[in-house]
DNA sequence: CAAGGCTTCAATCATTTGATTGAATGGGGA
DNA sequence: TCCCCATTCAATCAAATGATTGAAGCCTTG
């Protein structure tokens, strides 16, 4: 995934604007009422914009509804939480960053969450939406498994894991962590941190925390 | 969730049978378009009954959504993978089945999955769907919850987890699964046996594979 | 056989829905 | 100023859709 998109997020004219303005409101739409629910009336409305015009930016609701894919496809890959404090350990400091976009995702974006799973839904019988779902996915799956490969060998992650069983493991795990209930999350990722650190890790950063009790 | 219900599943009347068929035609229509192209219709004609007819058995569209809702319930508590062979740990033989669940869902079932994530987007905004759905999650969640209790009472699965976060760890892991290819099933496994079993217990499978081994 | 009620169906209704049309609007360039 | 063209809109169309109606079919019971 390249980034030629991102103009979709900032329009710059006011050709883009509109046309941003009624993907937003399909968006909105689609969470409230599901693909089931999404109608070219009620977008064009939310928007504050005649069904013809509508029209005139998207000539089918087809049209619309991938460039909505796109919208969203764009927005994923820049939505994140907030960056946790520096451990000393890149790798460790990415899958904790990795729980804090999911955090991010269940508690301020519950929309979002909702509408890519009606796109990944939408995505098995439409071949447009499922080339974006699947983009996003290979995109995610690229980056956790990068992360796999630097905590390997930075020797934060333990290496008696193949890297694609650990990179198996983490996707089902962050996967997973929507049927959880949300408050959840917290043990969850202590645990996983416990499952993947090194010994040596662990015991340093036990070191370091009892450090900062000291000090307190 | 009791067992009231399997009369859905094993009609004894000609009134039962017709409804049965009914749902059955509106499981296969979502699984094909979504709740997007359900329509009673499609459903009837399906069914081979005619539209009218179909309303003599659901008052309205609504009430056959949630007549399918309680049919899969049903079904979701029924359906098994084959068991896996008995392996003198009981708890062990009890994840094995999850696992063997799951792997028959995603590969001989993969309509009754879609189907559920089809209800369980709907329940965000049907609260009688959320019900039902709310209730295979509960059945689900207890059931793995039990098994916990019992692999750490035998001393098949580790005890320094508390077991509400074991349970949170088995969810998400198999919750997740849905992310992952299908063929990685085996890896996802493979690699939960190898952190939720105690040391002594992995031996003793390590010594009874290496004697099956020998006799081979 | 006749009565009564459960079940089925063709036909129809009112509304919703995706899309189009042709006229109006307005801003920029010659 | 006048023209051009991109943009917007009220009105409308044809098809789809959930639901209803009234007649007919069929089985059971007396």
């Amino acid at each position: 995934m390249d980034e030629w998109y991102l103009h979709l997020l900032h329009p710059q004219d006011d050709q883009g604007k509109r046309r941003t303005a009624l993907l937003q409101a399909a968006f909105d739409v689609i969470a409230e009422s599901g693909f089931e629910g999404l109608r070219t009336r009620s977008v064009a409305q939310r928007a504050g914009i005649n069904i013809a015009t509508l029209h005139y930016y998207f000539a089918s609701k087809q049209d619309l509804i991938e460039g909505l894919a796109l919208f969203i496809g764009a927005k994923f890959v820049t939505l994140h939480g907030p960056a946790p404090k520096p451990s000393g350990f890149p790798a460790l400091d990415r899958l904790r960053q990795e729980f804090s976009d999911v955090r991010y995702y269940l508690q301020r974006q519950p929309k979002m969450l909702l509408v890519i799973q009606e796109f990944t839904l939408r995505g098995k019988r439409d071949p447009e939406v499922q080339k974006v779902v699947n983009q996003m996915n290979y995109y995610w799956r690229q980056s956790i498994g990068k992360m796999v490969a630097q905590g390997v060998r930075e020797g934060t992650f333990r290496d008696d894991i193949a890297p694609p069983e650990m990179l198996n493991m983490l996707m089902s795990i962050l996967g997973g962590t929507a049927v959880v209930p949300h408050d959840q999350l917290g043990s969850i990722e202590r645990n996983t941190e416990a499952w993947i650190l090194t010994e040596k890790v662990k015991k340093r950063l036990k070191k370091q925390k009892g450090a900062k009790r000291e000090r307190a």
